[in-house]
DNA sequence: CGTTAACCGAGACGGTACGTCTGGTCTTGCT
DNA sequence: AGCAAGACCAGACGTACCGTCTCGGTTAACG
């Protein structure tokens, strides 16, 4: 969240809880970086920029963060934006269809879609804030993993199924979404999440079976 | 690739092929943009730090790219860095796993990692040269499409496969690999390309089977 | 001597002194103001570094001075680094020679000379410490007339001289010192001392000599 | 004058004369840099202001004088402000009191003592703002000394008296003035002229003669 | 082979943002 | 209740690049 941020220093005893963590105008600053990215891309986003947006001064910024990335991380990670709900439509196959349609629906809704190629790019430029994605997208998986179970409880999954699978399934499929969007430009539609999703799951399932010889 | 230069092409009779495109120094200016941007990233790819390594004075960049991504991208399309060679295994899931090898390769190779990994973020700054990728996805894509027909005349497909499908299967491989390099921050292994191509393919090949009841 | 600062001036008779004057640690305080402006000079004289010296926070200087040119006044005020002993030689080109050799100390050792040049600065900008400047200069002025009370107990002086004589000749020997360092940067030596000694004294006493026929 | 001139690259054949001195509007910089001394003191005197007032970019200000204090420098030397014409008024205590007169002058008068105090302060904090007032004060000197050679010529000093008188006499007279202008707070008048410049002259003058003993 | 038009180098400039520093103010919580 | 700690705002610092401009000087293709 805070990259430097000084440990929380537990007081024993009777000692009121401690503010240890970040500015006073954090919500506005978080609102600021986002607002900004979203309209002007990430080369367009400035700390001068931010500090203006959100009634504060820059030195306030600095003072928490030590780049734009780290503040843009502090941002993303602070953000509901580009959260999802996690579906349970009582099919593996149904939840895997709105995972990806959550994905696709942010990487083309026009306020999300900016912010995450933006982020994208950023990723890309910023080795701490690659590290918020890497958390960002650990925790992202954890929190998917009751699709599994679910499935496995069903029956739709033996019991013995790989853990792995959700993360090489949830892969191919955002992988998928985003290359089309991040570099063919291509639209995302309701048919292009029905056919991956099909042919991910069908894929998985069916491993065993050798090749060419059905 | 030249915005303010209209070609005074057009000459009539036996005119020998006229050299209207570019520097003379062209070269040298593609090589030290791209050194620049595997050094630094493509935030410390500057223009004038191109100048100076290409030997070149500034203007003379602003004279041909109006733009810093301007001039990445015309780096990039007249490079060789990012290039790879087209398989032909005997196999469809050999071709297939050649492809996403070498999209591994591009990805976990020091050198050209850099350069992929920027110009990723590079696309998702500045929509020209976004449009360069473009270009060069779909060109890409059309060079890839031997591995459909040969599979096809191995009848290994159908005459009638979806010519979509190859896009299809790249976007889900390549994505694959794409998101685990830049969001996940994974190793990517030889067992991950294996296991990826199988299950797409798989997926591909065994879709009309409902889920579920094998 | 400190504008907002009652002066603790010692009364005679039964008062009992009262110490409402300053915050506890003064002394640390101005000692710390002068080590560093004679270490960094003006610019380089800042409240923080002021502060993190004398082991006082910030706060607590800007409670008792409202200024970097307060702060150095009252330490000037408070100090006793820039006084000198009173001379009595037995002459008055004794005298006086000790005295501008008291300047020209002050003004050649290192580390007296950045603070008295410094001072010269502060005095130009600051209004306050201008007003102790002109005390301190009267203060020692009036300490300086014993000088020439000896001199016309000796005979050297007629009794009806000009009791403003001392501050023209002080102001012409200082004055010739200061400028010296200050604006010429040459070194002050002997040489220098007893020849201006020697120039003022003699004018002083021949004046109403005419000019030019000796 | 500027301190970071490029060599004179003197190209051989017919190359006309190089413009290398100074931005193009040196003459708006120095005016406004003297403004604003003139107006806010040292301290109040920013790199900013001046490029504002200047209508002229900071950048530029930097690309030429590396510090305020440069800057200040050669605002002053390029400066007429400070100036004062040499007297010939036919005998050595006239030019002597007219020199004076002229520091007087410019102490008191309140458009150039502003300026004079405040560089006054400038030269105790800024070390090669120091470096230019020591030339300025040499280039004074030296346009001072034909008020020697005439005095000399018409026989009030002897053929071989000591060059160095004159820096003597004037040390001593605008050192008495400067003295009296910046810590004491004295007005300069008249009579302050006439008895300081007799003094000096004749203690010059007189100086073989035993003190004491007239 | 000489012309000439396109190209290039040098470098000053206005401009934006950077990341830092210090001067002063204001809040907060402990003693 | 008062004072420390320190977060905060204001604003200048000096730097890096940006993208533009002017001005000579070089190339090199054509005629």
């Amino acid at each position: 969240m805070n990259a430097q941020q000084p440990p929380p220093v537990s007081r024993v005893g009777s000692a009121p809880v401690k503010r240890t963590s970040g500015p006073r105008k954090s919500q506005e600053i978080f609102d600021a970086t986002l607002d900004l990215l979203q309209d002007k891309g990430y080369e367009g986003l400035t700390v001068e920029g931010v500090a203006e947006r959100a009634g504060v001064n820059k030195t306030t910024l600095y003072r928490w963060w030590p780049s734009k990335g780290a503040l843009l991380g502090a941002a993303l990670v602070n953000s509901t934006r580009l959260g999802f709900p996690l579906p349970d439509t009582g099919s593996l196959q149904g939840d895997l269809e709105t995972v990806l349609n959550s994905v696709v629906a942010l990487l083309t809704t026009q306020s999300t879609a900016n912010i995450a190629i933006a982020s994208l790019g950023a990723v890309a430029q910023s080795p701490e804030l690659a590290l918020h994605a890497r958390n960002f997208f650990a925790d992202r998986l954890a929190r998917e993993q009751p699709i599994l179970d679910r499935a496995i409880a069903r029956g739709e999954l033996t019991p013995d199924t790989d853990p792995a699978l959700l993360m090489h399934l949830m892969d191919m499929l955002a992988g998928a979404a985003w290359l089309r969007v991040a570099f063919r430009q291509l639209p995302l539609d309701a048919e292009f999440v029905t056919r991956t999703v099909r042919t991910a799951l069908h894929g998985a399932l069916e491993q065993p079976r050798p090749l060419g010889h059905p």
